[in-house]
DNA sequence: GCCGTTTTCGGCCCGACTGTTTTCAGTCG
C-alpha cells in the first residue's frame, strides 16, 4: 500500500513546484489526484493492471500516464524536469504559515532566496525592507514563522484519538461559559478522519465577543493567532490549531456543512448548486436573491434535491450521486450494537471486574458480551482468568445479557485446536506469529481478528478472512484497522467488529472512534458482526451460523 | 490538468482576515 502514499506524495510535490512556477489550476488538479490515490482501498499497481487508472477521480490522461511511468520506472520525468527549474529549498518556504506560492516565488526571483536559511539571512540583512507589499509587520511575521519552524518541527496531522480528549475539553469549557448556544465540532474531526490537521469549532451566540473571550481564556489555549468579528484562531499548548466561528442560527447549517467538508465534497455540492441555478456559501443557499435554506444541513441538502449525507462519508467518492438517487447507505449507529465480542479484563482480574462489565453492558443495552478468558499477549506469553472470575462469568450470564467466553489464539493456531468450551475465537497476531498461516479457519464461527497492527498488517488478514465468515476489529490505535482497511474488508465481504466501550475507562475514545471508522468505511448494520443478535453470533445461541457480512460500500 | 445528461472548450468554491493599502493582494480553510 505504500506505493499509493508514495505516489500521492510525489504528486503533492509536483503541485508545490507548479504553484511556485505560477501555474493557476494544475496544482489543484495534482493535489486532487493525490487525495484520491491516498484514499484508494486498492493498491495502485492492481488498479493499473486492470487498466482502471482513469476511473480514479481526478486522474485523467496525463496523470494516468505519470502513474504508469512511476510504477514501471520508479520515477516521473516531468517531476525531475520541474525540480531542475525550482531550487529545492523553495518548497520548504511554502510550509511556513502565512507564506504562500506567490511570496515564495517573489523571494526567489526578486531576492535570489532559495530556501529558509537564506530567507532568514536576507531578513537579518534588512533586504526585505522596501520590498513592495512588505511592511514591518509582514517582515516580522515571516521572521517569527521561520524561527517557529526551526524551534518546533512541523507538527503535521494528529491522530484523532489524541485530539479527541482535547476536543471534549474545549467543548466542555465553552459550554460552561455562558454565551454559546449551538456548538459543534466540524472539520475532519466530525468526518472521523484518522488524523486531524486542526479543530474547527462552530457556535451560535448572541454575544460572539464573549464566546471568543471565554475561548481564548481556556487553559489549553497558548496564543490567539487571529480574531475577527465572526472568527477566532488559536494555538493550543500542544501546538494544535483550533478555529472557532460564531454564526447566526439561520446560518448554522450552511456553516456546519461548509466547515465539515471535505473540500472535494463541498466543491461537488457547489457545482450541483450552480447547475441548478442555486448558489451555496457558508451563510446559506440562494436562488438569485432569495434564500432557500441554511438553518440546518438537511435544509441545505434538500434545496439541492439531495438526501442528507452523514459526515463520515463526505469525501466525494460517489456519496453525492447516491444522495441524488435517494440511496445513501444507512450507516451503522451506536444503537445498532447488540453486543461486544472482545472485552479484556485487567491483569490480576477479580470477580468484581466481571460485575463492572455487566453494569457497563446493561447501561449500553447490550445483549451479549464476550470476555477473553484465555489468550496470548503480544510477546507470546499466555494468560488465563482465575477460577473465581470464571465462576462469576458463569453466574452472571443470563438470558437478557449473555456472557460468552472468548479464547484468544495466536495467529498460527489451527482452529481445530481450540477447545470446545471456548465459545468465540479471537485470532491475535503475536511477535512470533505476526502473519496468518495458509490455513483457513474451519470452525463453525468465523474467527475475529484483533490486535492487528497498522495498514500494511491488515492486508494479509483481509485476504485470509475472505470467504471465511470472519470479522476484523476496526478502530483507533496500532492494534486495530483504520477506515481505509475497513473499507477494503467490507469490499471483500468481511464483517467488522466495533468497539463498544464496555469494560473501558469512560474517557477512552476507542468506542466512538471505532464506530466512526466503521461508518467512514461505509458499514451498514448488516456488515457489523456485533450488531447481529446473540443467536447469530454465539455458540450458545440457537442458530449456529454467523450473520453473513454484506459489503456496505 | 480535469471534466461534462446543458459543454470536448472554458470553466475551475468562495469568503474572512491580515497587512498593506488609497482599493487590493495574498493566504487560508
Amino acid at each position: 500500500m505504500s506505493t499509493n502514499s508514495d505516489a500521492a506524495e510525489l504528486f503533492r510535490e509536483i503541485a508545490d513546484l507548479l504553484d511556485v512556477l505560477g501555474e493557476k489550476f494544475k496544482p489543484e488538479a495534482y493535489r486532487r489526484a493525490a487525495r484520491s490515490i491516498e484514499s484508494l482501498t486498492e493498491d495502485l499497481k492492481a488498479v493499473a493492471a486492470r487498466g482502471d487508472l482513469r476511473t480514479i477521480p481526478g486522474v485523467g490522461e496525463a496523470i494516468a500516464e505519470k502513474i504508469e511511468e512511476y510504477l514501471t520506472t520508479g520515477k516521473v520525468d516531468y517531476y525531475e524536469r520541474l525540480t531542475k527549474q525550482v531550487p529545492p529549498g523553495i518548497a520548504d518556504l511554502l510550509r511556513l504559515p502565512s507564506l504562500g506560492p506567490k511570496t515564495a516565488r517573489r523571494f526567489w526571483l526578486e531576492l535570489g532566496v532559495e530556501g529558509p536559511n537564506e530567507l532568514a539571512a536576507a531578513i537579518e540583512a534588512g533586504r526585505l525592507t522596501g520590498l513592495k507589499g512588505f511592511g514591518p509587520k509582514k517582515i516580522e511575521q515571516v521572521r517569527a514563522a521561520l524561527a517557529a519552524a526551526k524551534a518546533a518541527p512541523p507538527s503535521g496531522r494528529m491522530p484523532i484519538e489524541e485530539a479527541y480528549p482535547i476536543a471534549q475539553r474545549l467543548l466542555a469549557g465553552l459550554r460552561a461559559s455562558a454565551g454559546a448556544e449551538q456548538l459543534e465540532i466540524a472539520g475532519s474531526f466530525r468526518r472521523c478522519r484518522e488524523t486531524v490537521g486542526d479543530l474547527d469549532l462552530l457556535a451560535t451566540s448572541e454575544t460572539p465577543a464573549r464566546v471568543f473571550d471565554a475561548f481564548s481564556a481556556l487553559p489549553d489555549v497558548r496564543e490567539v493567532r487571529l480574531r475577527g468579528p465572526t472568527k477566532e484562531t488559536v494555538i493550543l499548548t500542544n501546538g494544535l490549531q483550533v478555529d472557532l466561528r460564531v454564526v447566526e442560527p439561520e446560518e448554522f447549517g450552511a456553516a456546519l456543512l461548509y466547515s465539515t467538508g471535505s473540500k472535494d465534497h463541498n466543491v461537488r455540492l457547489r457545482t450541483i448548486a450552480r447547475d441548478r441555478g442555486l448558489k451555496i456559501n457558508e451563510y446559506g443557499i440562494y436562488r438569485g436573491e432569495e434564500r432557500v435554506g441554511g438553518r440546518t444541513e438537511e435544509e441545505m441538502y434538500r434545496a439541492l434535491r439531495l438526501a442528507w449525507i452523514p459526515p463520515e462519508i463526505r469525501e466525494d467518492r460517489g456519496e453525492v450521486e447516491q444522495a441524488a438517487r435517494g440511496a445513501v447507505p444507512r450507516l451503522v449507529e451506536s444503537g445498532d450494537l447488540a453486543g461486544d465480542l472482545h472485552v479484556h479484563l485487567p491483569d490480576e482480574a477479580r470477580p468484581a471486574d466481571v460485575d463492572r462489565v455487566v453494569a457497563d453492558a446493561r447501561r449500553a443495552k447490550l445483549r451479549y458480551v464476550g470476555i477473553v478468558v484465555t489468550g496470548v499477549r503480544a510477546d507470546g506469553s499466555k494468560f488465563e482468568l482465575p477460577g473465581p472470575v470464571l465462576e462469576r462469568i458463569a453466574q452472571a450470564s443470563s438470558a437478557a445479557l449473555r456472557l460468552e467466553r472468548v479464547r484468544e489464539v495466536p495467529a498460527d493456531s489451527a482452529p481445530e485446536a481450540v477447545p470446545p468450551e471456548a465459545d468465540l475465537l479471537v485470532v491475535r497476531p503475536t511477535r512470533s506469529a505476526p502473519r496468518p498461516t495458509a490455513r483457513k479457519p474451519g470452525a463453525t464461527f468465523g474467527p475475529i481478528v484483533a490486535h492487528v497492527g497498522g495498514e500494511d498488517a491488515a492486508r494479509p488478514w483481509i485476504e485470509w478472512l475472505r470467504g471465511a465468515s470472519g470479522a476484523i476489529e476496526v478502530g483507533p490505535g496500532p492494534e486495530r484497522i483504520d477506515s481505509v482497511s475497513a473499507r477494503a474488508a467490507l469490499e471483500a465481504g468481511i464483517g467488522l467488529v466495533v468497539v463498544t466501550g464496555v469494560g473501558r475507562d469512560p474517557e477512552d475514545p476507542a468506542a466512538p472512534i471505532s464506530l466512526g471508522f466503521a461508518r467512514r468505511a461505509g458499514a451498514e448494520k448488516g456488515s457489523v458482526r456485533n450488531a447481529a443478535s446473540a443467536a447469530a453470533v454465539t455458540r450458545s445461541g440457537s442458530a449456529a451460523r454467523p450473520a453473513r457480512s454484506r459489503s456496505g460500500a
